[in-house]
DNA sequence: CGCGCGTTTGAATGTTTTCAATCTTCGTGG
DNA sequence: CCACGAAGATTGAAAACATTCAAACGCGCG
């Protein structure tokens, strides 16, 4: 599974002083992982470093394929994921974009039901899956904070579903830079600047459209003044509560 | 959250013999729901009983709404359960159904995010949140299960948004008619006879789709040979194989 | 038996997709 | 530094699929 943390990846843990974790190789990582680490005490921490190890990874690589023994788990701690699930034909569908602090390959099963790569060049840390297990076991703050992690994801999954099931091509891409806007958003002004570090076929299939209908849909927001396409990655939003109201937003 | 147990609802606790549960309102209760009694240990399962009330609520009966306060979790013992969030405007998407053994409410929030109805009438198992909680930090049981539950509604969720954002309304239907024949079919020879407890709306709902475009593919599957409409909610798969194949599994 | 609701069927409409071509961007090599 | 090539993005036109609107059907219940 993948857990999102909702929280800031700010450098939590650098308050806590000069310690052991300090010499570990995972000293950035631990740092960083506000996700999984906020809940837990300097001592459970370093029992989480002790077994966790870091890696760079470029951009467009696979971090792990559906179907592989799932026998590491991940967390972000730079850069962007992508979530996806294939049909056998090839059509496929994003089940989600994971930033610092996301957590993902964690489940009750042999092989991951999902693949992830990178969309940006990556910084994970990585946990082996039988000593991650082992350490829930000892360490209840963990396994707390992974169940409240796994509602989340549950949440935002059924969020996805109502855009995937109701909504039209506008109210979804409106949808879209919404989030992404109060998740990443640089305010300025009235304007909401926003990188989305993914192309037109990630947005596509994250929306259950294809890229024409991504693209025509942006042109017609910008043609409506809503929002600037400096480049293809870059977004200015300059009427954030217009897309907020084309969202037709949940409850 | 609603998290659904795979596990069947056969009355795995009888096998324990007479004990104090016996005396309790939710005897039938403690007996039924595999989902979240199964790894208990028998003084485990009556702390739990201790705090559960046992409820009956008529089909179309709301058990809770999108925005009350979460103060109740409940367990499905009978019936079948659907889980829903709305847009402002009223459209509609069902984000699951639940069958006994599932579990729906919990979550760490002060109020639920979807709503939940029941399609059949209900034995439902109450649980007051408060109490589920301290129960849960007691019983390392119960939140090891809990999670195990939630990694599996998360992979659900992910299958529905594969269903959502890539297929077509044939193979939504096909796959949503294969996983019920998967779940509850009774077989028959090559037949897999089917009790669809939800209305076509709800189909649609679940499934994307308007009503029409349901009973329109409903009609071709009949036409096809496909399957059977005795009734409007008993389904007879004639071809299970061409369904299957139809719905263009995942992976 | 008749009424009402849910379902089915039909025809027209519309949104999104598909297919195709062009444009833009960015990386690479001359 | 510029030119080139390839990949991604955009735009256009035609087609397809699902929706919308409308009407008829049929089942269950009073």
């Amino acid at each position: 599974m993948a857990l999102q943390s909702e929280a800031t990846c700010d450098s939590r843990a650098a308050a806590q002083g000069p310690s052991r974790v300090y010499d570990h190789p995972c000293k950035a990582c631990a740092v960083r992982v506000a996700g999984i680490c906020a809940p837990l005490e300097p001592r459970e921490l370093e029992r989480l470093s002790a077994i966790a190890s870091r890696a760079r990874l470029a951009a467009e690589k696979v971090v792990f394929c559906e179907g592989d023994p799932a026998d590491t788990v991940f967390a972000v701690t730079e850069g962007t994921v992508r979530l996806s699930k294939m049909l056998l034909d090839g059509r496929r569908q994003i089940t989600g974009f994971l930033s610092p602090g996301g957590f993902l390959g964690i489940a009750y099963s042999d092989t991951y039901s999902y693949s992830a790569e990178a969309v940006t060049s990556l910084a994970l840390c990585r946990f082996p899956r039988r000593q991650l297990e082992g350490l829930i076991v000892e360490l209840p703050g963990l396994e707390r904070r992974l169940l409240s992690m796994a509602f989340d994801e549950i949440k935002a999954a059924q969020d996805q579903m109502v855009l995937l099931g109701c909504k039209s091509a506008e109210e979804k891409l409106a949808t879209f830079l919404w989030r992404w806007c109060l998740k990443a958003g640089r305010r300025e002004r009235s304007d909401c600047i926003v990188d989305l570090p993914m192309n037109r076929t990630d947005i596509a299939d994250f929306l259950g459209l294809t890229t024409e209908t991504v693209s025509r849909t942006f042109s017609r927001f910008a043609k409506d003044g809503i929002l600037a396409l400096p480049t293809t990655h870059g977004v200015i939003l300059r009427r954030p509560e217009r897309l907020e109201e084309m969202a037709s937003g949940e409850f």
